[in-house]
RNA sequence: UGGCCUAUGGUGUAACUGGCAACACGUCUGGUUUUGGUCCAGAAGAGUCUAGGUUCGAGCCCUAGUAGGCCAACCA
């Protein structure tokens, strides 16, 4: 076997160090904290690649661990959803537990840092508090309660346990320096009272602890080695390891946070509160909506639990903010699908097709084969009979030859079954084609362009066929900070059609993947009944036909437009420097024009840095003389340094630049 | 008038830790094909945000700048 160095991300390599200095690899220990106060979407499905993907190539436990210090959001509904999807993406959790079940030892140690003077109870309102931590830029000041004896704020505290107090009227906050540069670390709040009841804890307490104070605190608990999450909580660290460092046990193994960039999608949002909205507006149908990015939606899509996990694979873990395509979703799922996906004929836009050399009544079966991918897949029998539907857009009456479907006069094979030639049409009184009149021919083995897809008319059965569309036209909707992401939503983002399906299909099981030849892989929906077939299209087929085809629509693909240019006129200028002596002769005339207009908004104190550029880098020194131009040519004073600069360039090599100092010299 | 983080083809990630930039998606050609799918062969596209420095040598190190992100919830 070669051994592939497969190169490692960033968390795999500090991994990789902390074992190479003496770590025992039965340490390593993760974990996945998921709140329970909505669905997991497909962001999460990267935080959960992550970590449980390390616990399975370092042999490593897992825990499945509820963040629920919230009773206000939290609910038992959503811990079933997300057990569910987590076991659905194929991964094992070594234990499922609750930072709930840490509130005692959270409850003790706070008691404890109370006693070491690290913590006390403040008694203002929100607001005097928030006055008083200050801004970014401003430092906080100390608020009057800062100073209160220990007894007091063990008085205090385990008065609040005991529910002598209302929300809001007291609260316990770590105390740590209020001038500190990281907001975080202003004497953040460890404990509130929340009167509410809890899914699991029931009404047993009323003072709950904050995200801050329980995070790095389960997972010591845990002995969790590696606690990765999103970048986000980067300022988070230095309060995570503050915490640790009041309690920890040398002995132990002390958790160590780290954090990567989260997952983007074009064209969706990932925000819990945005896709709750989407929900509770009645915008989608529900968290399992197959337009969700939620993973709900998604299995409900069609995806499958590969695809998804491939795909998490594939965007890779970094540091640096990132939108990814939604093309390499719908790459991973057909390369997955394409696979495993029988094939079946189905007809969503159907026109007639009557064959009229075919004898009335005759039916013959066809093989079709279930999946040239697949060997094994085997064969299944497909009614053919007089007459037929195919789809609208696979016949014209007149085209070019690089259309080659359907056309008057022009032959095309039916997929398993003959050749047809289009003789004649049949309208109505609008003109629309009712019929398509056609010959058959047993021959074939000739050769022809074209294969469609078909039913037979007598045999097909009626099935809802659900497309879908991306749910927002913009391919950032919540990255405005003057718009609301509503307005972006896609009008059409469902399209419900009645199609018609080949027999085999009539027991089809809800959950099972098709493609429809030619169109898309689709898949039962659980809306299906033995009535009433009901498909959801997972993904059409890579379609290059489409491309040829002029765009009709054209908010498909509408020129993103870039988020306005707020560099400076002299970065922008610079940005030219590398590249400007490598330009073609009419692109570089283009840029040189356009370096003078932004020459325009440039000072001298800009420009002259730029003096003593190395004298290899020609296309820099250019595109300063350029510059430098402009600004004389606006009544900037020759001094010494313009001066020698401009003599330079005239004895330099580079033909173009000595031009350039000609011209200003 | 703050602190922290980030910057490599259109997108996402690499570059064996300093040796003239690779992979995937996407795009474009051509071939095969009873799916305009799949598959196969190939191409275009970045000189690594800018400048300075260290070095024989910098995408990797140092300095300064620029741009973007995060941080002021009794949310997580």
């Amino acid at each position: 076997m070669s051994e592939e160095r497969k190169s490692l991300n960033f968390i795999e390599q500090i991994i990789e160090e902390d074992l190479a200095n003496g770590m025992d690899k039965n340490d390593l220990r993760f974990r996945f904290p998921p709140e329970p106060n909505g669905y997991l979407h497909i962001g999460h499905t990267k935080a959960i690649g992550i970590s449980f993907g390390l616990g399975e190539s370092y042999n490593a436990p897992v825990n499945l661990r509820f963040d629920d210090t919230n009773p206000a959001k939290e609910e038992q509904e959503y811990v079933d959803a997300i057990k569910e999807d987590v076991a659905w993406l194929g991964y094992k959790w070594d234990k499922e537990l609750y930072s709930s079940d840490y509130f005692q030892q959270l409850y003790d140690w706070a008691v404890y840092l109370i006693k070491e003077g690290k913590a006390y109870v403040d008694s203002q309102s929100s607001e005097a508090m928030a006055e008083q931590k200050g801004t970014p830029t401003q430092p906080g000041v100390d608020g009057p309660f800062r100073n209160r004896s220990i007894e007091e704020n063990l008085d205090l505290f385990e008065r609040m346990k005991a529910g002598e107090f209302d929300e809001g009227e007291h609260i316990l906050r770590a105390k740590i320096d209020m001038q500190h540069t990281n907001m975080l670390m202003r004497d953040p709040i460890m404990y509130r009272i929340l009167k509410k009841h809890h899914h699991r804890t029931d009404d047993k307490w009323c003072i709950y602890p904050m995200y801050d104070w329980t995070h790095g605190e389960s997972d010591y608990i845990e002995q969790v080695s590696h606690s990765l999450c999103s970048l986000e909580f980067k300022p988070h660290r230095e309060l995570y390891d503050w915490f640790l460092d009041q309690i920890v046990d040398s002995s132990k193994l002390r958790p160590k946070q780290r954090e990567f960039a989260r997952l983007n999608l074009s064209y969706t949002i990932m925000s819990k509160r945005k896709l709750l909205k989407l929900v509770e507006d009645g915008i989608v149908k529900g968290w399992d909506d197959p337009r969700m990015p939620t993973i709900s939606g998604l299995r409900r899509r069609g995806y499958t639990p590969y695809s998804l996990r491939k795909f998490v694979e594939t965007v890779g873990v970094a540091k640096r903010d990132n939108v990814i395509d939604v093309s390499l979703l719908e790459f991973c799922i057909r390369e997955d699908l394409n696979k495993t996906a029988p094939r079946v004929m189905a007809v969503l836009d159907p026109v007639k097709v009557v064959i009229t050399n075919y004898p009335e009544g005759k039916v013959e079966w066809m093989d079709a084969e279930n999946n040239q991918e697949d060997e094994s897949a085997g064969f299944r029998k497909v009614p053919f009979s007089r007459e037929l539907y195919i789809e609208k857009e696979d016949f014209k009456e007149e085209a070019g030859n690089k259309y080659f479907r359907l056309k008057l006069g022009g032959e095309v094979r039916l997929k398993n079954a003959y050749i047809i030639k289009a003789e004649s049409v049949v309208k109505d009184a609008e003109g629309n084609i009712t019929e398509i009149h056609c010959t058959y021919s047993e021959d074939t083995s000739k050769k022809v362009k074209g294969t469609l897809h078909w039913v037979s008319i007598a045999h097909a059965i009626k099935a809802e066929v659900r497309e879908y569309d991306r749910l927002f036209l913009d391919e950032a909707p919540d990255s405005y900070q003057d718009k609301d992401f509503m307005e972006f939503l896609n009008p059409n983002s469902l399209k419900i059609v009645e199609a018609y399906v080949e027999p085999s299909l009539k027991d089809a099981k809800i959950g099972d993947r098709f493609q429809f030849q030619r169109v898309g892989y689709f898949n039962v929906d659980h809306d299906s009944s033995a009535e009433k077939l009901v498909f959801n299209k997972t993904v059409g087929l890579r379609d290059t036909w489409a491309k040829v085809k002029p765009k009709q629509n054209s908010n498909q693909n509408q020129q993103k437009q870039p988020h306005q240019n707020n560099r400076p006129a002299i970065e922008q200028i610079k940005s030219y420097g590398k590249k400007y002596d490598r330009l073609p002769e009419d692109k570089q005339a283009k840029v040189k024009a356009e370096i003078k207009e932004l020459a325009k908004n440039v000072t001298y104190e800009d420009v002259e840095p730029l003096f003593n550029t190395a004298l290899k880098k020609s296309g820099t020194r250019i595109i300063t003389m350029i510059t430098l131009g402009v600004l004389l040519e606006n009544g900037l004073e020759k001094n010494e340094a313009i001066e020698a600069f401009i003599e330079k360039a005239l004895e330099d090599k580079n033909m173009l630049l000595v031009e350039e100092a000609q011209a200003i010299s």
